[in-house]
This record gives structure tokens, C-alpha cells and sequence, in this order.
DNA sequence: TAACCTACCAAACACTTGTTAGGGAAGATG
DNA sequence: CATCTTCCCTAACAAGTGTTTGGTAGGTTA
């Protein structure tokens, strides 16, 4: 039975994360088709051909991104969901939690936001579209519940709605840099004050 | 003197202009750099050297794009900036002006969403970036106008609520199909309905 | 008819791409 | 001490990249 093995183990799964965040942030910035192996392993102080110790192709590590990007997300709706909150107050939850995730991991979104179309077609990504399947439903059973309670209005195309309220958050992520003026808070309460009430001054 | 010189321009211009369309299409389908010269020229039916009779380079076809672009998408602003509308209804018109280029130009919007940030680096599209600041100029002082105007809400962050209207305007270029149930109008009008007056019911 | 131009093809070019194979330094293990 | 494991380097590969060069069928012009 070994005895030290776990602590290496570990060590390896850090590095591993590390070498991660790294490719991610120059996914997002360079755009993933556009960034090469060299570059990733620049910015990480290494070679090229080493990344390959640690992983299985350069696809693998844009799988292994999106995936571990994906599941905390859903931890966070998952929670927000089973809560079972009224409309509003579900629809002010999942927005908030969509801007603290953007907080959390800037350059996943950023990278799902911009390749999110070309990988869905591929069936390693199926997960992908998954994901996409259960986002839509959560965000138009909400919105629908709204209408039907009285808190939303009902001549609104809640599909199209539904549309705008995404990509909105979402794209957020292309401009938003962690550690500046605004905490994903502050964001959400400016984002659902227009969405939920306008920009308009009432009359 | 030539004669018959001008409709082999005008042939060569319009063949110029084909080309450039099914260029913009895979651009936007598979992204820039995704984008082979060989697959443009497949979608155009013949070979990818074919392709540099009509063009100096494949990064020439995306500034043609790009440019043409923006110039209508100015030609629309301007007439709609130069017609000194009140805030609410100059902001009405930037917003139903740009779904309408959304309609025409899908292909060029999704692109230069897509690939906008990496590009406006490069000197040689420093176009977008003086496009950008205009762009940012107008919407910005038509809200502040409206503001002091007391139209729209003081209340608001203007720039964060600046950034949410840009992004869901032109982020609709990824989901838009020409042809399909809504005109550019009509999801103009659900959109300001949206922004204005919000989505939450009036108590 | 002869010379010319337009719009394309065929074939190659230099270079970059993701990926692999073999090796070696440094520390942990027995 | 010797052995093993971890983590990276060196060097190369085959495929694909944007681009260039020379040629040519077919219509236009003189």
C-alpha cells in the first residue's frame, strides 16, 4: 500500500487546474481556433510538447473548461431552482447567480459565449447542447410562471424575452473584469432594475 | 478611348461583391480563423488561388466586409442623429435602425461581434475602433440627454445600462434569421417595450 | 483573323499547426 | 545506496495553412 501517494495526486490535479486557468485566459482572449499549443505553453513557462504530459490533445482541455465551468454553474441554479421561489424572485436569483459565475469564471463564459455555436455540432461537446436544453427550460418555465402569476407582463413574446435576458448576461462577460468598480451584486440589481422595471420614468 | 469599359467593371464589381457575401457567410458560420480560403472558395465553386484574382489577401475580404458594413450602418445613424429627435424617440429609432441592419448585414454583425476585440488591435482595422467610439458616443449622450430631459430614469448607471442595450441589440445577430416569424420591426418593438417599461407588471 | 483581356485552374511554395517519441534532471522511495 | 516516478525538454512528424506562379479556355476588341 503506498503511503504518499495521495498528496501527489493532488498536487498533480493543482497543477493540472493551473495549467487550466492558464489555457482558458488565452481561449478567451485570442479566441480558441486562433490560439496554438505555443502559445498556451509560453504563457504557462513551458514547451509545447510538455502540455501533452499533462493532457490529451488541445481539444481535451477546452472540454475539460466548459465541463468543470458548467457543473459549478449548475450547482448554483440547481439551488436557486429547487428553492422554488416565486417568478420574480426566482428570475432575481438566477440573474444574480449568472453574474456571480461571471465573476467566478470570466474566461469560461467568455470562451463558451464565443465558440458556443461551432462546438455544439461536434458530439464530444453533446454536453453542451445538454446544458443549453435545461438553461432554456429553467429561464422559460420562470418567465412563463410570471405571466401566468400576474408579476410579468403577458403581452410580451416570451420567447424573444427570453433571448434578450440571456444573451445580455451573458455577453456581460466580455466586457466585465473581475476587482473593478462593480461586484457582480451591484450588476445584477442595475441589470433587473431595467429589466424589470425599465428605463423609462413613469408617468 | 474605350467603349465598352464600364458594365465590365460594373461585372467585375458585382462578382467582387458575390464573392464577398459567401466569404461573410462562413466567416460568420465557422469564425475568421476557422475559415479556410479553400472552404470560401468551395462555397464559391472554384479554387482557393482563384480567389487572390479578386482579392490581395484573405484578411483584405474581411476589412471589405467590415467596412461596408459600417459605412451603411452609418448612413442609418446619421440620419437618424442628424434628425435631432427628442432622447426616447432618437433612442427608439437607433434601436429599430439597427435590427434592420441586422436583417441586411447578418453575416457582417455576427462577425464583427464575434471577432471585434481581437481585431481593433491590428492597425490596419483601426476603423473599428473609431467606429466604436462613435457608436459609443451617440447612445451614451442620447441617454444622458434623456436623463437630464427626465425621460429616462436618473437612477440608472448609464454606462452599465449603455453596455446591456449594445450587447442585446447586436448579440441578436447570433440567433436572427431573415425570413423568419419576426421582422426586424417587430422585434425592435418587443425589445423597447422590453428596455423601456421593463417586464415586471405595474402595481 | 489576330491580338488581347478576363476569370479561372493546376501545382507548387514556405510556413505553421497539433501531436509524438525518446531522453534526462531532480526529487521521492525502498 | 540504487531505483522509480514526476515533469519537463529536444527534435521531429505529417497535415493543413495562406499565397504565388505560370498557364489556358473563351469571349471581346481592333
Amino acid at each position: 500500500m503506498p503511503t504518499k501517494k495521495k498528496p501527489q495526486v493532488t498536487a498533480a490535479a493543482a497543477r493540472r487546474r493551473e495549467l487550466l486557468d492558464t489555457a482558458a485566459e488565452v481561449f478567451a482572449e485570442q479566441g480558441y481556433n486562433a490560439t496554438t499549443v505555443r502559445k498556451i505553453a509560453d504563457h504557462a513557462g513551458m514547451l509545447a510538447g510538455s502540455l501533452y504530459y499533462h493532457f490529451d490533445s488541445k481539444e481535451s482541455m477546452l472540454e475539460e473548461i466548459l465541463r468543470s465551468f458548467l457543473d459549478e454553474l449548475w450547482g448554483g441554479y440547481d439551488a436557486v431552482l429547487g428553492a422554488e421561489l416565486g417568478p420574480r424572485e426566482t428570475l432575481e436569483a438566477l440573474v444574480t447567480e449568472s453574474f456571480r459565475e461571471i465573476d467566478r469564471h470570466r474566461a469560461a463564459v467568455a470562451i463558451y459565449q464565443k465558440e458556443n455555436k461551432q462546438l455544439v455540432a461536434q458530439e464530444r461537446f453533446a454536453f453542451l447542447a445538454e446544458s443549453q436544453r435545461r438553461f432554456e427550460k429553467a429561464w422559460l418555465s420562470t418567465l412563463e410562471r410570471g405571466v401566468a402569476a400576474g408579476v410579468f407582463r403577458s403581452d410580451l413574446d416570451v420567447r424573444l424575452t427570453y433571448r434578450f435576458v440571456r444573451d445580455t448576461v451573458w455577453v456581460a462577460a466580455s466586457w466585465y473584469r473581475p476587482g473593478g468598480q462593480h461586484s457582480p451584486e451591484e450588476i445584477a440589481r442595475q441589470y433587473l432594475s431595467m429589466v424589470l422595471d425599465g428605463i423609462a420614468v413613469r408617468t
